[in-house]
DNA sequence: GTCTATATCCAGATAGAC
DNA sequence: GTCTATCTGGATATAGAC
């Protein structure tokens, strides 16, 4: 019967994003270690039991939501350096988005958490750290290669490029923090300021 | 017996820097929930049995080590504030000695890892969020101050003063971050790129 | 003060009924 | 596919011997 079987797929397809939703949001909050799986299987509103037929461990899910992380990230980073505008443009442009994805408090700002945590804390499964080890560099290396081509048009400062780029991701990964301290009253800085690190003056 | 007693208070004095000493470490590279009271006394050298008679959770020592940690941090603030220097000296110095702390990987490192889980984390003990919530403020309004102070001399640009001072912490705590992922090949970066937030080029 | 042994508890994972 | 009940292991904390 084809038709159960799609609505099956259906169904488990929804469970899954129901899952992910409501890890993503508690190992965003409290990293892997302090997140139950009681506490994931609450928020997703099934029982503990259902959840071992979705995923085999918390461990699992939460690999599997790093990976998403950093899809999402290096995707994005991607689109940015494909755009059609000159370089400085795709380092204010970028920084604002970010900005306003972590303000606005979607699920953006928790895949910000996510990788924080990640990134932060030695215990994770050798599966997530792999991940973090291959895909972290990808978005240093986007900024880095948009900084030197608007260093080539003299729009972007004439520092180190690589050093530019380390702190174009700290400052990003930095504002993830600050906003996990004060969740409701965050508001983004003025990027003018964070752009000075790199713009050069007109 | 005094002499007794005084030992007594010696031995007692050096298991509890033991103790604290291994306790950040682990803390500083697992987080809380992932660092397990077996651990620590392994790494202290002392039975688990005897850790608690210095300590009567793995959530006091916690919580112990963020105070300090704020003390620390916040001691040092005020011992920057009140250089006999100008302004914009404070702000590159302060930044300097941060950066060197980083990067020689001692237990200044450690701390700022340490406040940097613990203010990621939701899960962490009461007593440490009211310290957190109380102190985690007096970086950031010292900056601010001192900040201002070279605006009104002219060294200092004119940008809000506590969009700067936010962005002086968020770098930091995301440098700190940075390390955490690559311990060993950190290579603080060009102060000067961070510094075209804050000064007037001269 | 320090250790080993043990008790308690809780989280992770499985089994089996519906 | 979903639940409740249960098993198992590990982590915290205590007890008692030296």
């Amino acid at each position: 019967m084809p038709r159960n079987k799609e609505l099956n797929e259906k169904i488990k397809d929804e469970r899954r994003e129901q899952i992910l939703l409501a890890s993503l949001e508690l190992f965003a909050s409290k990293g892997l270690s302090a997140t139950k799986i009681t506490h994931i299987a609450q928020k997703s509103g099934i029982s503990q039991g259902l959840l071992y037929h979705y995923y085999s461990s918390k461990e699992e899910i939460f690999t599997d939501l790093v990976k998403t992380a950093f899809e999402r990230l290096n995707m994005a980073c991607k689109y940015l350096y494909n755009l059609d505008v000159p370089p400085q443009k795709k380092i204010r442009y970028g920084m604002e988005s970010i900005l306003e994805n972590l303000a606005v408090s979607d699920s953006s700002a928790n895949y910000h958490l996510l990788i924080a945590h990640a990134s932060l804390s030695e215990d994770i499964p050798v599966e997530a750290k792999a991940i973090i080890q291959k895909e972290n560099q990808v978005p240093y290396d986007i900024i880095e290669k948009i900084l030197r081509e608007g260093q080539k048009e003299g729009t972007i400062k004439k520092h180190d490029a690589k050093d530019m780029a380390v702190l174009y991701w700290t400052t990003v990964k930095g504002l993830a923090m600050h906003k996990a301290v004060h969740p409701r009253k965050f508001v983004p800085p003025d990027i003018n300021i964070l752009m000075s690190m790199f713009l050069i003056d007109q």
